[in-house]
Order: structure tokens, then C-alpha cells, then sequence
DNA sequence: TAGCTCCATAGAATTATGCTATGATTCAAA
DNA sequence: TTTGAATCATAGCATAATTCTATGGAGCTA
């Protein structure tokens, strides 16, 4: 054997997997037709650039580019640079996707909410500093929104709840009390837990906040209240009252606007709860459910003035 | 704010690449359907998958997949997901390429050559063991040759040199002889260098080696020959000795098989020259001008027995 | 020949990558 | 309820990859 073995054997080698950064490097070379220029498109340093192209040709077991007399592409390395250049597209693309979703120019959110009053003016801020994000709504109680919390139907929800869930992350956005709803046609000034109690009421099914916050009330005060009708939503319940059926309860900031209903507070110690932005924690890591609750928050603090 | 900043903060944080080991990852565990699967698949520790995962979804900056209830794609995990199946197809699709490049499955060499008779068994036995390599001859004088390979128009040579050439790499084949080719109408047992110089002679243009070996012979003992006819070809320098016009010089391995013609030694001390592959020596990295110049010495070996 | 440009190599510092060991959480069965 | 198995996360450490600066050699130009 005439020629020499100085680093031909080392080369030949086939070791090491083929890293995008090599890609990088190789496209630059050719873009940039030299190895420094290269360096300077990629920000790197000339011997960087050396080394990673020679890395590269050592992984795929072939010279890649001549250096003499001038750089020029060799067989493999024109195969090389076509696939290179798919590869490396489709990584861009991957890239700038991720950075829509992160900026939440791309992608989607399913909020649950209990207390629609409450909800969508947080909604209409989120989809009018996010156009691009689609939202989709689901309506629910309390521990129905927490069941598809818990798995993962709705990413987030606004639900009133008297203290935070715990393994949940709850953001308190405002503290509102219970109020009493009767005719229009059988005024009143205000209305005492006992006066409720003895009904006749209307009130929601086992799973909402607001039953929950009225029956605790009770047991607090050994009374039990006489439920006349238990509804499944609130219009049934707006309803109900307006047809004379009973006494219903609502939070503060959900009074109906109704002619045929008038809003009285209820007497003694207030029964307090709270509207919550709701999450599962590691759900804050979404870039929409953080701008959500950020925007909740504001909208509540905004509304508190 | 009621919920927690353990790690969120950190996790929000846009910083580092992502990395086609992170997308492996990601792919992997979607797949397999938990991060212990994936581990099992990629043949990794489960530690490892856990580590890359949070390091990639702290590149793109959002969740990816919901741990609990069950394992589940966030939004942008679905969009991720298949992106990274398109970069990941066309990086199996380039590392395939380069494996059937490496191993000479695809690709082209071009091969030069000045010695027909020789060069020719060695491209049999490269298109035998390699057919689906594309094979491109050139032919040429040894100079044109050498500067072919310099310029990177022929990755390989088969030629003839008295010796191997300063900063390339020279395989010796075999060492061959000059002999004289005279007219088989005047026959004749052996011919000296004086009588050759006397002529006519019909030699090579400048730039052969056969002319090179045969001038530097003359004026070793202080001859100089009388050129009758300077021809471009070995085919030209075959019909003029068949016509009558001189006398021709070639390697002993190049006589031809002519009636018209016959070969004679040359007395005293031989002119030999070897004929050799000759490549650039970078170009040894390629695999098929590896392979060609192994089989190459394999085949001249054989022809030696 | 002198100077300039370009590429390759060496040695050192920083960063990535992957492992083992271990803790925390969940789910199912005793 | 409690225990055990399974799964994921974290910590600490070792190894390998990446990238730098400094320097040498080769080719081109004035």
C-alpha cells in the first residue's frame, strides 16, 4: 500500500448518531460556501465548524465535501444536503408551531364554568387578547366541573366554591354572599335563616355550590330547609319562583334581572362564598390557562373598583 | 394568587433547544403510552424519559401531556406530536441514505484511466460486487489524469507512473516494461535504445508517461530521439506502425493483439514503469473509491499468479 | 518572499446526556 | 384501612458532546 494511513482509518469509523446541530452546520457550509463563512452565519466559531463536518462525515461513513481545490459536494454529500434541508425545514416548522402555541397564536382551551355571569366577561378578555385561540365553554356545577377537572375534560374552570379545593389551584377572583329570591308579587324587606328555612324553597340539586352553602347554613343554625322543588339549573329556578312555587337563593352577582323577581338579602351573618378560577396545578404550565386565570384575576380586580 | 409557584416558574421559562433525542423521547412515550414503555422501547432508564420530556416541554414552553388522570395530549402535544413524526420519518430517511451511500448501494464514482487494458478488469470487478453504484470512465493521458483528479473531475486513476506522485495517494498495481512495437512485415528479435533513437519513431504527445519514460531513457545515455510522427492515442499510434511509419513504444501490458504488428524487447536495462490508482488523498474517504482501489489490488494480485 | 485567508488540530471549560438510588403518588387487593 | 406493586419525579454523579481560544500548516496574491 502506497498512501498513507494518517487519520483515513480514524475516519472511515462509523460511530456516533447523526445530531441536527451537524445538519446545521453542513447546510451553513454549503449556503455559506466556505467553512468560515459558515462560522459567521451560525455564530459559531471556525474550528467548531471543522470539527462538528468532520464529525458528520465520520457518522455517515463517507467525504461529504471536498475542501480542494475548492469546496464542492461530493456524491453523498448532494444526497446529504437535499434530506438535510427537508429535515431541517420540518424542524423549523415544528419550532415556529410551538412558539404559536406558546404565544397562543395557535391552539385551544375548554373552560367550565358554573356562574356564566361571572365567567364570560373573563372569556370575552381572553378572546379578545388571544383572537387566534379557539375556547370552548361547558356548563356545569360545582362538583361536576371539578369531576372533569380532575380528568382533564375542561382545562380550566369558574366555579364558586366556599374554600380553595385542595390539589387544586384555585384563584379567588371576588367574594360574594347568598341572597334570597322571592315574587315580585309578595315583597319583602329582607328574610331570616329561620323565615327561609320554613320555606317554601327551591333550590338546586346536591352538587352545587350554592345547595351545598345553604344546607351547611342550616346545620349550623339545626335547622333543615323544606325544599319544595329541587331544579337543575338556574333559569328552572327563576322560573320556579316566578310561578310562585317558592323561595330560591343565588349569589350576590347573580341576581336575575327580572321583573317578576326581587332580590332580598338575607338576615343575620352573611353566607359567604367565593367565584375561583379552578385548575389541576400542573395545568398552569399551559400558556392558555395561565393567560386565562391572569386575565380572570384582572377582570376581577377591574370589576372591584 | 392562590396557587402554588413551585415549579411553574421555572418551567415557563423559554430556554434550550429541542432536540431530536427530545422528540424520540416524545414519540416514544406517546407510543408506548407511559414514560416506563418508552424507556423499554428506546432501551433508556425511565429517569432519563422523565428528565428529557420536562426539558422539552420547557422548550416549546406549554405542557405537552397530562400525567394524571391517565396519560394525555395536551393541544399543542397533539400538534407537537405530529411534527415530530414528519422530522423524525425524514431523519430515518436520511440516515438510510447515508447507510446505502456507505455501503455502495447508491451513489456514482467517476473513474479516470490512461491504461484501457488495465483499468478495465478492476471497473469489471467494482460493478460486480457493487451493481447499483454508477460507474463514469474518462479517459486521458497520465498529466490530463492528474489534473482531473486535482480538479475533482475523476475521484480515482488508473495510470502509469515511474513513480508514486508527491500528495496523492498512489496504489501500485503492477510494474510493467516498455517494449517496441515494430511492423510484422519486418520482423525482428530484439531492438537497443540506439537503434529506437534512430527512429522513425511514432510517439505519444507530451504529457504520456510512455513518452516521458521513453525521452527520460534517452537521455540517460545521451540520446535523442528522432520523432517521425507524434500521435494523441494509442489507437493512432497502432495504425501508423501498421502502415509503416515507425516504430512505437508500449508497456508491456498494453501490446496489441494485431497481426500487423509485433512486439519486440527492448535490450539492456528495462524502462519499467508501475501502472498505479491514484486518488487524491481525502478521496480515500469515499467508500467507492475505497472499494474501488481494493479491488483493484486484489485483482492485479490475482493476474500476478 | 511576505502577508493574507482558510482549514485542521490541541487542550480546556462548559454543557448535555444518561445512569443509579431514592422519594412520592396512585391503584388495587388483602 | 393498609399493604404492595407500579409509575413518575428528583438528586447526585459520571461520561460524552459541544464549544471555545490558541496555534500550526497550506494555498493564493501582491
Amino acid at each position: 500500500m502506497a498512501f498513507a494511513m494518517t487519520n483515513d482509518a480514524r475516519r472511515g469509523r462509523r460511530e456516533g448518531a447523526i445530531s441536527l446541530n451537524a445538519l446545521r452546520c453542513f447546510a451553513a457550509v454549503v449556503e455559506g460556501g466556505s467553512i468560515s463563512r459558515a462560522a459567521e452565519i451560525l455564530g459559531l466559531s471556525q474550528p467548531t465548524i471543522s470539527v462538528t463536518l468532520t464529525g458528520l462525515e465520520r457518522a455517515c461513513g463517507t467525504l461529504l465535501l471536498h475542501r480542494r481545490p475548492r469546496l464542492a459536494l461530493t456524491d453523498a454529500g448532494q444526497d446529504l444536503l437535499a434530506r438535510a434541508r427537508l429535515v431541517l425545514g420540518r424542524m423549523d416548522e415544528l419550532e415556529e408551531t410551538m412558539r404559536q402555541s406558546r404565544d397562543l397564536r395557535r391552539g385551544s382551551i375548554a373552560i367550565g364554568l358554573s356562574t356564566p355571569s361571572h365567567a364570560m366577561p373573563c372569556i370575552a378578555a381572553l378572546i379578545a387578547a388571544h383572537p387566534e385561540l379557539r375556547v370552548r365553554t361547558r356548563l356545569g356545577n360545582t362538583n361536576g366541573l371539578l369531576e372533569a377537572l380532575a380528568a382533564c375534560e375542561v382545562e380550566v374552570a369558574i366555579m364558586t366554591l366556599t374554600k380553595p379545593v385542595e390539589g387544586m389551584a384555585c384563584t379567588l377572583l371576588v367574594t360574594q354572599r347568598l341572597i334570597a329570591c322571592v315574587p315580585a308579587s309578595a315583597p319583602r324587606a329582607g328574610i331570616s335563616l329561620e323565615q327561609l328555612a320554613e320555606g317554601p324553597l327551591v333550590l338546586r340539586e346536591p352538587g352545587s355550590m350554592t345547595r351545598a352553602m345553604m344546607e351547611a347554613a342550616f346545620a349550623a343554625h339545626d335547622l333543615s330547609g323544606r325544599i319544595a322543588l329541587e331544579v337543575g339549573s338556574r333559569e328552572a329556578a327563576r322560573e320556579a319562583v316566578a310561578a310562585g312555587i317558592g323561595i330560591s337563593v343565588v349569589l350576590s352577582g347573580e341576581a336575575w334581572q327580572d321583573q317578576r323577581l326581587l332580590a332580598v338579602p338575607i338576615l343575620g351573618e352573611p353566607i359567604e362564598g367565593g367565584v375561583y378560577a379552578v385548575a389541576l396545578p400542573e395545568s398552569l404550565d399551559l400558556p392558555a390557562v395561565r393567560a386565562f386565570v391572569g386575565l380572570s384575576a384582572d377582570a376581577a380586580n377591574r370589576a372591584a373598583h
